[in-house]
DNA sequence: CAGATAATGTGTGTAATTTACACATTAATA
DNA sequence: TATTAATGTGTAAATTACACACATTATCTG
C-alpha cells in the first residue's frame, strides 16, 4: 500500500545519485559557528570578544567563531572553535540561533550557528589571548563587527529568558556565594533592581540552597552567609510548564 | 590606539583572500531548511508531511525540506521552500534550531535549519499534493525519515512554550471561534484537560476577546457565542518578562 | 410536544503567590 | 566608642490560581 502509494508518484521522488550531485556541486555554502561566552565579575555582566580577524572591520570587536570542517558535527564544530579561540573547554554551549543573510560576511556566504554559555569568570582560565581577547561589560558593547551586534542582542534577549525558567545563573558565581551576589547577578542579567527581602524569600523557598555555615571573608562591611546551589535536589524535581501567560 | 593594539598582533589577522579562500574552496557545506507547518481540525493538531524523495526512506515520511541557494538569505530560502512544496505562501515562518550532525543525511553532509510555523487549516489552501502531502495527527507521528522524529519532537515542545507565552494558537482557529474551540486546541497542543471554568476566566481576564454577538451554527448541542481576537489591543500591551520560576 | 440529553454560561470560597514595606543586628571603619 | 553600611528577618494586603456546582439553552428522541 505505501508502495503503491509511493509508485503513482515516482516522478516526484528524486533519486540517491540527484539529490547527492546537488549536495556535492550546486548548493554548497560556508558554515561558520560564533560563541557568545557571558561571564560576571565586579558585579557586571561581561561577554568575550576578540578583534575581528578581518581588515574591513579593523579595530572592531566581534565575536569568538570560525568554519566549520565538512566532517564535523556542528555541535563539536563550536566546542572546538572556543577552545581554539579561548583556551576553554569543559563548557557547555547552548544553540541560540542562525543568521543567514547573503551579504553578511564580506568574504562571501557564510551561514553562521550561534552558540551561548556562562562561565563563571574566577573557575575557567583564558589561555589563549590571540586578538586580544578579553572580557568586556555587555553596557559597553556597541558596534560590532559583522552582523554581530544583532546576533549579541538575540543572545541577551535568550539569556533573559533561560535565566528566569534554569538556575543557569549559578554557573556564573563561585560555588560559595552570598545571597548579594546572586541578587546582583539577577539585577545585571535582567538589568532590574528587586527587592531584598523578596528576592531572598523567593530564593530560600525553592529550597535549593546548603547553608555552608561560613560567612564572606574580606568585605568592607558586615560579611553575609555563603551557600551553595543544590544541583541535585533541583535535578530531581520535575520542571513544570504550565500557565498561560501573555 | 586600536589601531596600535591591532599592529602588535598583526600575525593573528586574517587578510579578507585567506578567509575567501577558505569560505570558497574548502569549508563548503550543503545547508537545508525544513518546515514543521501545524494546523488545527477537528479538534485535532495537525501537521503536514510528505513522503521522503528517498529510496533509503521509501514509505516513510518526512518534513517539507530542501537545499538554500548560494545566493539565497535563510529565511527566504525557508519561505521558498514552503512554497515550493505546498503552495502557501502568506505563512509566519520561526526558525527553531539547527541540526548538524555528520552522518545525519545519506547524501552526504546537509546542515538543516528547521522553521516552524502554525496556519489555519481552512484559510490556507494546500495548492501542491506532490509526494503525498498530507496532513497527519500528531498523535500518529512516528518514525519519520532522516533525524526528522527529533526535529519534530523539538518543535513540538517549542511550540508549547511558545503558545504559552503569546497568543499564536488564534491562528489556527478560525477567525469567529467560540470558546469551546480555543480550549480544544490548548488542550490539543499542551496534550492536558483544563478546567472549563477557569479556563474561561483566565482569557477574558486578558480583555482581548471581541464579542460578535453571534452564536455557533450547526453544532449538536447548545451554541456557544462567537468571538474574535483583538490583535491590536494586544500589539498595544508591553509584554513583562518577570518572574524568576524554575 | 414533552422529556432527556449535552453542552454553554456563570460565581464563590480557599489556597498560594506576589508585592510593599521597617527595624534590629553585625562587622568594619574612623 | 560612635558611625557607617550592609545583612537578616516578618507581616499585612493584594493578586492570582485552583477547585468546585447549578441553572440555562438548544437539540434530539420517542
Amino acid at each position: 500500500m505505501l508502495a503503491e502509494n509511493h509508485l503513482k508518484q515516482g516522478k516526484a521522488v528524486k533519486s540517491l545519485q540527484k539529490i547527492q550531485s546537488e549536495v556535492e556541486n550546486i548548493n554548497r555554502i560556508a558554515l561558520s559557528v560564533d560563541c557568545v561566552i557571558f561571564g560576571f565579575d565586579e558585579s557586571k555582566l561581561k561577554v568575550l570578544l576578540i578583534r575581528s580577524d578581518l581588515k574591513k572591520y579593523l579595530g572592531k570587536w566581534s565575536l569568538l567563531g570560525d568554519l566549520v570542517f565538512p566532517n564535523e558535527d556542528l555541535d563539536a564544530a563550536a566546542y572546538r572553535i572556543l577552545k581554539q579561540r579561548t583556551g576553554l573547554s569543559d563548557v557547555y554551549l547552548e544553540q541560540v540561533h542562525t543568521f543567514g543573510r547573503v551579504d553578511r560576511h564580506p568574504a562571501g556566504r557564510v551561514v553562521t550557528v550561534t552558540y551561548c554559555s556562562l562561565i563563571n569568570v574566577q573557575h575557567h582560565k583564558l589561555n589563549i589571548l590571540d586578538n586580544e581577547l578579553h572580557w568586556h561589560d555587555i553596557k559597553n558593547v556597541t558596534d560590532l563587527a559583522f552582523d554581530h551586534q544583532e546576533i549579541f542582542d538575540k543572545c541577551i534577549q535568550q539569556l533573559q529568558k533561560r535565566v528566569q525558567e534554569h538556575p543557569l545563573g549559578f554557573n556564573l558565581l563561585p560555588k560559595k556565594f552570598s545571597l548579594r551576589e546572586l541578587q546582583n547577578l539577577y539585577e545585571a542579567i535582567l538589568d532590574i533592581k528587586m527587592d531584598r527581602r523578596n528576592f531572598r524569600k523567593k530564593f530560600f523557598s525553592m529550597d535549593f540552597f546548603i547553608d555552608l555555615k561560613e560567612m564572606e571573608q574580606n568585605v568592607p562591611h558586615r560579611p553575609g552567609k555563603l551557600y551553595k546551589f543544590n544541583y541535585e535536589k533541583y535535578e530531581k524535581r520535575k520542571k513544570k510548564l504550565s500557565g498561560i501567560d501573555f
